[in-house]
DNA sequence: ATAGGGTTAG
């Protein structure tokens, strides 16, 4: 425990010359006399030492109260407010508990609450605002530990608490949070009488719910004899923080029903809640009553919108929103670009970094994070490097969440090698978990699985504890490459060893690895066997593994639960498709496009991207668009004789639309995917690897025909596809054709 | 002379 007296060294080592007649920034009509500060050159800058000294009290005569008061509210660099805070103590006014508590915030303010602590101690007083100031300064600058110690000393010193001092006990309580110590306080405002304060109640209510007593907060808030506007906002952001968007919303209307209107915070508070409900129609329900009440014009207010409508999808009405604002700060622009990258808008995402460097606010880590991220789920290699030398050279302080996004990007953008790198190196020597499972899932995307496993290992020598995502990754990397009996065993010991249950994305994981290597059955009576129901993507899996196998009977049984659980998705139909255009189907395949066609659903349409230096080239199925598109399909006209004399048959199989053979071998050289391979071929360096990146899966046929070529061609082509990364060379692939 | 509720991120 610190002590309270009045501190043995003061706060200036020489209260005389130096400070007091060097204050440039004092006004000149202070009259301050050398003979008067000299007086007390060797006496400590105490109360206690200028009670006895008689000569503050001249000085108290010229400078008065008023003065000071105003001095203190204009705002001062530390050397002048030093030299006030000097003044007022020969003067002897720091006694005078208003200007003593002004002193304590205009520390505080600058930063400096030692300081604010050695004025609160030079006053040592029994007067409660002096208390109540210093435990605010601690609150507020998030030293609550301070703040609760200086409580418990007022209490044991017998200084009275007020309906000033709770609130500020309360809210340190809330920030850090220490149920057991707000309980205690909860015990003082009852025996002290405070309780039916709307402040301190509201503050109750907030500090309860923060530190997940809700119930309790509840209980509380329900009591309330009388509830204002804040006490209603305390108990809906409780539910908003934990998660609890309907209970939000409904607290919201009877909060209305009752007359309350939402202001500004209300309307942050409740559009984050509709955010997390992420319904459309609430949102712009709510949008319409935020621009009834001009609330807009706030810019807090403005990006708790934005971020509301993206997280609702509807990244052009939150676009609509950014554009309007008047003023827009940090977080505008990183809700505009994290709204952008949460609905798949990567190059929207980047485009709008781009305005933001040009005109917009220095970028911050949360810029950085997801603007790297948006980069990771494009797969643009060129923008990768250029984002991380940016980083570098823009000096900003790197976490650990952003030095992993960086990994994640230079793996998901093809580039392990420089990822592994970042990873061995460590931020600062450190890593996390997330490092490694960064790394577990880089390798398992390139179809690595030893290594991923071999990191697994390492981890575990290092003493960094898996988590849910570790065998995330670990079990998705065993599915790329193969590794079954791997893969189960890291899925027992997840649950025997770990402790960790699985949850529905380790059943996909599974799921997948047993039906890709053709253990249908199995991966079915797994299903069957999960303690929680399975969702869509589980179903998905082993639809995913039908197709692959060719198996109609049980894609049907998947599919018929796809179709009811997830409706509205089109990837299913198309997987469903796929499955009967394989065994010929073709009036099954018809069926199941007609209901999409009633559903309003379409398939993704193909899409291939190639970077050739700073420019980029997107190809669609059969594009015409490209300037140089006729050149293109000359290209792959001689490439395929080529391929042909070398053993290459095109797989008609692929096709998966009921046309003349000929005509498919025709539709199977105009894939997206290699006409980009082609271009590639055509204007990268020669010797220099080419890499495409498609929007869905590769195809089969694509992918023989580019093992053909890299081997013609005498180069790597790499092709990131909608679920890893292949990377042909030679003749052969890396993932050995196992995908 | 002093107070309670707030937005972005894996």
């Amino acid at each position: 425990m610190r002590s309270l007296r009045p501190a043995h060294r003061p706060l200036f080592s020489s209260p005389s010359s130096t400070l007091l007649f060097s204050a440039a920034a004092l006004p000149p009509s202070v009259p301050v006399s050398r003979e008067e500060s000299e007086d007390s050159q060797d006496t400590p800058l105490t109360t206690t030492s200028f009670t006895t000294h008689g000569g503050g009290g001249r000085v108290a005569r010229c400078l008065d109260f008023p003065l000071f008061d105003r001095l203190l509210k204009t705002h001062h660099s530390l050397r002048p407010l030093q030299q006030v805070h000097a003044l007022l103590a020969t003067g002897g006014l720091l006694r005078h508990p208003h200007l003593g508590s002004q002193l304590i915030l205009a520390y505080a303010n600058l930063g400096f609450l030692h300081c604010s602590r050695v004025v609160f101690e030079e006053f040592n007083g029994s007067n409660s605002l002096l208390w109540n100031t210093m435990a605010r300064v601690y609150t507020k600058n998030g030293c609550s530990g301070e703040a609760v110690e200086l409580y418990s000393c007022m209490r044991r010193g017998g200084i009275p608490a007020n309906n000033y001092t709770y609130p500020f006990v309360l809210k340190a309580c809330a920030f850090s949070p220490m149920v057991s110590v707000g309980k205690s306080v909860h015990c003082d405002v009852i025996k002290t009488g405070f309780e039916s304060d709307v402040f301190v109640e509201a503050a109750l209510v907030d500090m309860y719910s923060k530190c997940g007593e809700i119930p309790h907060g509840r209980k509380l808030f329900d009591g309330m004899l009388e509830r204002d506007l804040v006490s209603w906002t305390a108990m809906i952001t409780a539910y908003e923080q934990s998660e609890k968007p309907k209970e939000s919303l409904l607290l919201f209307h009877q909060m209305q029903e009752e007359g309350f209107v939402a202001d500004r915070v209300t309307s942050i508070t409740v559009a984050s809640a509709v955010a997390q409900l992420g319904d459309t129609r609430t949102a712009r329900s709510l949008h319409g009553f935020i621009i009834r009440n001009s609330f807009l014009a706030d810019v807090a207010v403005g990006n708790a919108v934005i971020s509301m409508f993206a997280k609702c999808g509807d990244v052009k009405l939150a676009r609509l929103v950014f554009d309007a604002m008047d003023e827009r700060d940090g977080i505008s622009w990183n809700s505009m670009l994290s709204g952008y990258a949460q609905n798949g808008h990567a190059s929207e995402a980047l485009a709008l970094f781009d305005q933001m460097l040009f005109s917009g606010p220095e970028p911050n880590p949360v810029t950085l994070l997801v603007v790297v991220s948006a980069c990771a789920h494009l797969g643009s290699l060129h923008l990768a490097r250029q984002l991380h030398s940016f980083v570098i050279s823009s000096n900003m302080e790197v976490n650990m969440m952003l030095w992993n996004a960086i990994m994640d990007m230079y793996a998901k953008c093809g580039d392990l090698d420089t990822a592994v790198g970042l990873f061995s190196v460590g931020l600062d020597g450190r890593r996390d978990v997330n490092s490694w499972n960064v790394m577990i899932s880089g390798f398992g995307m390139h179809g690595r699985g030893r290594e991923a496993l071999k990191l697994f290992q390492d981890m575990q020598e290092e003493g960094v504890l898996p988590n849910h995502i570790t065998f995330t990754s670990l079990l998705s990397a065993c599915s790329h490459a193969g590794l079954i009996q791997e893969g189960k065993e890291a899925f027992n010991d997840m649950g025997s060893k770990f402790m960790i249950a699985p949850m529905a994305k380790h059943y996909v994981c599974v799921v997948d690895m047993l039906g890709r290597a053709g253990r249908l059955e199995e991966a079915r009576d797994l299903i069957a066997q999960m303690p929680i129901g399975p969702n869509d993507a589980v179903w998905g899996a082993l639809l995913g593994a039908c197709r692959i196998h060719g198996n109609r009977e049980l894609g049907e049984f998947a599919a018929k639960r796809l179709f009811h659980l997830e409706p509205g998705h089109s990837g299913y139909y198309v997987l469903m498709s796929n499955v009967y255009a394989a065994s010929t189907k073709w009036d099954e395949v018809g069926k199941l496009r007609d209901t999409m066609k009633s559903r309003g659903l379409r398939k993704p349409a193909a899409f291939s991207v190639i970077e050739i230096g700073r420019e980029v080239h997107g190809f669609h199925t059969a594009d015409l668009c490209h300037p140089d598109h006729a050149e293109i399909y000359r290209k792959i006209e001689s490439l395929v004789e080529e391929m042909k004399v070398a053993g290459y048959e095109p797989d008609v199989a692929c096709v998966l639309h009921d046309v003349e053979e000929e005509d498919k071998a025709q539709i199977l050289n105009l894939h997206s995917e290699k006409l980009a391979v082609a271009y590639g071929i055509m204007k990268v360096e020669a010797g220099r690897p080419i890499q495409v990146t498609k929007n869905l899966r590769i195809c089969n046929d694509c992918h023989c025909a580019f093992k053909f070529l890299s081997q013609i061609c005498g180069r790597r082509i790499v092709v990131r596809d909608a679920n890893r990364f292949h990377h042909f060379s030679e003749g052969a692939c890396s993932c050995r054709d196992y995908w």
